[in-house]
DNA sequence: TCCTCTAGCACTTTTGAATCGT
DNA sequence: AACGATTCAAAAGTGCTAGAGG
């Protein structure tokens, strides 16, 4: 498969985003997306495109929102303004791509598509939506696990990939009647709002003033998806921000992507990272943390003898960029677990499932050294976790083909957030219907 | 008064059942 | 009887707007 610039190679996996130009109109302007109580989706939707995963081997795909600092936001005439700290975080919720658990050759056949992923701000959702404060900054952020099943994913290795043009600011109605236009002209279901539109019988109810107003924008959006990276956004924090973003868009012009590889649990410890200082605080630092899951021997143990030294500042991420950003990137590929050559004839271990395989296999933690710390080394060991899945069964759900063994076999793994620590009760998995764990919470960490 | 949020509206696309033809 | 194509109504997804509420 030809990957685009935008894609990212991490050892073998590449991630490609989508849309990415339609992403990227929308990022120069200042993505809103709409949260509705009962849930709304993302326009444009977030659509990848893997490669270089094992085509016989399981993966789960899943999609999480990450707040990208710790400010709440308000639309001030033409741009975005700080408007005070953050509130506490809603329940973090991921979204499990209904296709999950599948094959390699599954995910890799055509684009993955997480069109029903749907937002809301209903802390009390219990249809499974991701829930967001309304007026925040948040960007997707997407996890490859190879696994058999969600109970095998704690000793998986998890690739994680952002892309910035995916950020976004979760509003209950749009500010910025730029992007209100975007929307209308990109997605079909408004079609019914374009000026050249069917609907006559709108376009005559309209006011005069409003007919005005919207002949103007569209001139207007144009001019400024040409001439300004982003229009909409104030000098302020945003805009610090905004500078330090400017730069990833810059090289995600080039790249456009950013590359995690560590545990979505772990996202509450760099949290402190990320909310210290939206302006002076690198934020891209933390994508260069990393912390893994422990897995089967044939990726850890290479990935821990490549991944030796530190990893890579930002600054040196910057210079290597300076040419195409792919180049930096793949500078970064030594750094990142490769698959060793095999005998495609023979079966791999990892292909029987991680969950057979992972713990036996392991690496002493010194293995590690410079990847990761020892906790994380630790959670290999059968019952040690170092993170924690929240069963959607546990507590609110019927069992339904849910059930086997309980904490006894999955003990909680870490102190946790109290909302979750008494529903974590972990049921054995008979190969149900895994798409409806789409609709449920997974993770029990929190999003900062 | 201002800002944010919600509900109802008109419009569109998507989905799935029913029907028909091969 | 089985399968595929077509039709059509219901469901779901949009932004707009007025009004409520903090």
């Amino acid at each position: 498969m030809a990957a685009g610039p935008d894609a990212y190679l991490q050892g073998n996996i590449r991630m490609t985003l989508e849309d990415l130009d339609l992403w990227k109109s929308f990022h120069q302007t200042g993505t809103e997306m709409i949260i509705t109580k009962p849930g709304r989706r993302m326009f444009p939707h977030c659509k990848v495109i893997l490669s270089g995963l094992i085509p016989c081997a399981k993966y789960i795909l899943l999609v999480d929102m990450v707040p990208e600092d710790g400010f709440r936001y308000k639309w001030n005439k033409d741009k975005w303004e700080v408007a005070g700290k953050a509130e506490p975080q809603p329940p973090c919720r991921t979204y499990l791509h209904p296709d999950s658990p599948g094959l390699g050759s599954h995910w890799m056949k055509q684009s993955v598509s997480f069109l029903k992923l749907k937002l809301t701000n209903n802390t009390l959702d219990q249809h499974g939506h991701i829930i967001l404060h309304s007026m925040h900054r948040y960007h997707p952020r997407f996890h490859v696990i190879q696994a058999d099943d969600l109970f095998s994913v704690r000793w998986s290795v998890f690739q994680t990939f952002t892309f910035p043009e995916t950020s976004f600011i979760a509003v209950t109605a749009y500010q910025n009647t730029k992007i209100t236009r975007l929307k209308i002209d990109h997605n079909p279901f408004a079609k019914g709002f374009r000026d050249e539109g069917t609907s006559k019988k709108r376009q005559a109810n309209k006011s005069p003033d409003c007919f005005e107003k919207r002949a103007k924008e569209p001139s207007v959006v144009a001019e400024d998806s040409k001439e300004d990276s982003s229009p909409g956004f104030c000098q302020s924090s945003y805009d610090s921000y905004d500078r330090d973003e400017g730069d990833l868009a810059k090289r995600k012009d080039e790249k456009s992507v950013k590359e995690e590889r560590y545990s979505p649990w772990d996202a509450e410890r760099q949290q402190g990272v990320r909310t210290d200082s939206p302006a002076g605080g690198d934020t891209r630092e933390i994508y260069n943390t990393e912390q893994l899951v422990p897995t089967p021997a044939s990726y850890q143990l290479y990935r821990a003898h490549e991944n030796g030294k530190s990893p890579s500042p930002p600054s040196s991420i910057a210079s290597n960029n300076s040419g195409s950003g792919r180049s930096c990137f793949e500078s970064r590929v030594p750094d990142i677990a490769t698959v060793p050559e095999h005998d495609p004839s023979k079966p791999r271990t990892h292909e029987a499932g991680p969950s057979h395989c992972g713990p036996q296999h392991l690496p002493g933690p010194q293995d590690y050294s410079g990847v990761l710390n020892m906790t994380m080394a630790q959670a290999g060991k059968p019952g040690i976790l170092s993170h924690h899945i929240y069963s959607p069964y546990s507590a609110e759900q019927p069992l339904g083909q849910w059930s086997g063994p309980g904490p006894a076999q999955y003990p909680p793994p870490h102190p946790l957030t109290a909302d979750y620590t008494t529903q974590a009760v972990h049921h054995g998995y008979h190969h149900g219907n895994v798409a409806e764990w789409s609709q449920y919470p997974l993770f029990s960490y929190s999003c900062w």
